[in-house]
DNA sequence: ACGCTCCGAGAAAACGCTTTCTCACAATTC
DNA sequence: GAATTGTGAGAAAGCGTTTTCTCGGAGCGT
């Protein structure tokens, strides 16, 4: 049986009693259906504003089988990328009545799976944000999590609508912009190993100095933190390079107060390019040239893409590929002509 | 009736049929219920696991009373303080198998009342962050909303835990640093008017100018974002003041980017500050003066509260007053002494 | 005036679970 | 060996809704 006696909330059934109808009324009432005759439902509309009645969400889901609820699992909300994709993804949720559960996996890819079914089961949908999983969990996983929406990742069956960034076409812009400005010597900041996102970027990269032949590009390991960024101030200057590509703003933005420390001038002796376009990234000194990603559009598009899926039947035509969204080269002052070589 | 014949998700009667036992003794096996005789509790939890069955948290809830969630109502989900105590909280109450359901209100103090009912009533209990509504309302709504934690907002019943930061205090320390340094023409940038951290601030001031006669200190109307603090470089300019409070480090970081384009040096030309010390005010240039409030500790913090809440009879004695956070003052680079006069 | 349809509202089932109640059977006691 | 206690599992009620089913009564046609 149900809990103790507490002073019970009240219910359809104190509405029903107090209008002197029965609860099938009452639900008939609140939920609009017409077939109530005016009289009745204004007595019962009176009762139950009188009492306050909200109907208990929870009784609802269940005879519903929806909750208007679905889930977000990110691996880190501490990650102002992820903080922008919520905020987009809630806000659109919102529009239509919905609301965001989430969940943090702080970056424990073993954790994700536990975390996505738990959100799945008490939400109408899951949004899987930037997985560290393996390939084989995601493809594995998948099957039970639907109605699902990937970001940053994507799977075989074509079920489950996939958001993509082009990180690879905007690293070789951001390189090819620091080319452009006279730089012969280039550095990466990588990020996270697990990252799929790092991964595009250094296919990217792999593509750009293929077509380069005589640009140098050195890879440095990094992270996707400001300390990352702050910390590798050392190595950076030991390798040499002038232009140096940041595995994300965060990361640039930490090297440019390294930087800073150290007296070395952006961008006179050195350009520095970021990734995302973090609000922030306008507002650094100097400002800083990044690629562009519309990052809150992502969350509010996956939105976009969970209400089709829950508003027509299961049986729907497949979405088709994934929506690839190309990032935008902002130049700002982080970046410019090459120092005169020495 | 419920919903229409989908592929039924299996449930708990599924795995009673299999296991050849009633759905009570699955629930019993289930909940850990020792009762039940071991080996059919192992047949149970075979069939179980065969049938990779998990409970529905919905049907849970309704018979338990209880969801294992908890909601929290923000002003601003691209606010980083706010974002920083969701993170908080979100951290602490999954460490203790809670879940957090967001609700933003976009500032817009006039939906605050629906979004905190709403959430309220799927949750077991809510935290309501910053509210910009009134007090007369928040004090009338608070019975309904129990068990309720409030953050920088106070309520006259002591049902209520309250999570205070001392911006008076705040505010005043780093007006006394610029006066330290020298600076005797101040200015303060004030954040939204229906911001309650705001007035505290403001109180703090008037303190401080009672106690600082010979101090000047102008203010000046601003807001609570980076553009706030962008496009207010004109009016910080024209006051005259060389030392000026950001309403918080958005603000601050916003006028220094304003302030590196017109070329006025900071900290030479100007000292300025911020409030919060998130975590971007470690790595501007020049690095931020600001006082540091733990933002994650307070969101982990309003977890302990709600979490002392839920679990304790409802006839439990008072929290007592607020619990009042003390910033500490974080001196860093965009602070120095005060320009010679000219 | 009789029967037929239609309409509106109550009774009851269903959603998926937990928990009390109840009872059959085995084990203990005198 | 009969009465008694104990134990473990099924039956059923309950959580708070929605929705189908059902049925009494009003309205209509012939």
């Amino acid at each position: 049986m149900g809990r103790r006696a507490t002073t019970r909330r009240i219910g359809i059934a104190d509405v029903a009693l107090k209008a002197g109808v029965s609860h099938a009324t009452v639900s008939r009432v609140m939920n609009g259906n017409f077939t109530v005759d005016p009289t009745i439902a204004e007595r019962v509309r009176a009762a139950a504003t009188e009492l306050n009645y909200q109907p208990n969400p929870v009784g609802r889901s269940l005879a519903l089988g929806k909750t208007d609820t679905i889930g977000i699992v990110v691996p880190d909300l501490s990650n102002p990328t992820f903080q922008a994709i919520l905020r987009g993804l809630s806000m659109a949720a919102a529009q239509d009545g919905y609301r965001v559960l989430i969940a943090d996996s702080s970056e424990v890819s073993s954790e994700e799976a536990i975390l996505a079914g738990e959100a799945r089961r008490r939400c109408d949908g899951l949004v899987l944000c930037a997985p560290r999983m393996a390939d084989a969990e995601l493809e594995e996983l998948a099957p039970s999590l639907q109605p699902m929406v990937l970001i940053n990742r994507t799977t075989v069956d074509t079920h489950t609508p996939s958001l993509m960034v082009d990180y690879g076409q905007g690293i070789q812009e951001l390189a090819e912009h620091l080319v452009g400005l006279g730089h012969t010597r280039l550095a990466f900041l990588a990020g996270p190993a697990r990252s799929a996102s790092n991964g595009l970027r250094l296919a990217g990269l792999a593509k750009f100095t293929a077509a380069h032949p005589g640009i140098e590009l050195q890879m440095l390991d990094g992270g996707s933190t400001f300390e990352a960024g702050h910390q590798s101030v050392d190595a950076v200057l030991a390798s040499g390079a002038t232009g140096i590509l940041a595995f994300n703003d965060l990361v640039a933005m930490g090297l440019l107060s390294g930087l800073h420390e150290r007296g070395i001038r952006v961008p006179d002796d050195m350009s520095v390019t970021g990734f995302d376009d973090i609000p922030f990234a306008r507002y650094t000194t100097p400002t800083l040239t990044t690629a562009a990603v519309p990052i809150t559009e992502l969350g509010q598009q996956a939105w976009h893409r969970m209400r089709d899926l829950i508003r027509q039947v299961p049986s729907d035509a497949p979405a088709g590929g994934p929506t690839v969204f190309e990032p935008k080269l902002e130049v700002r002052s982080s970046s410019g002509t090459a120092p005169a070589t020495n």
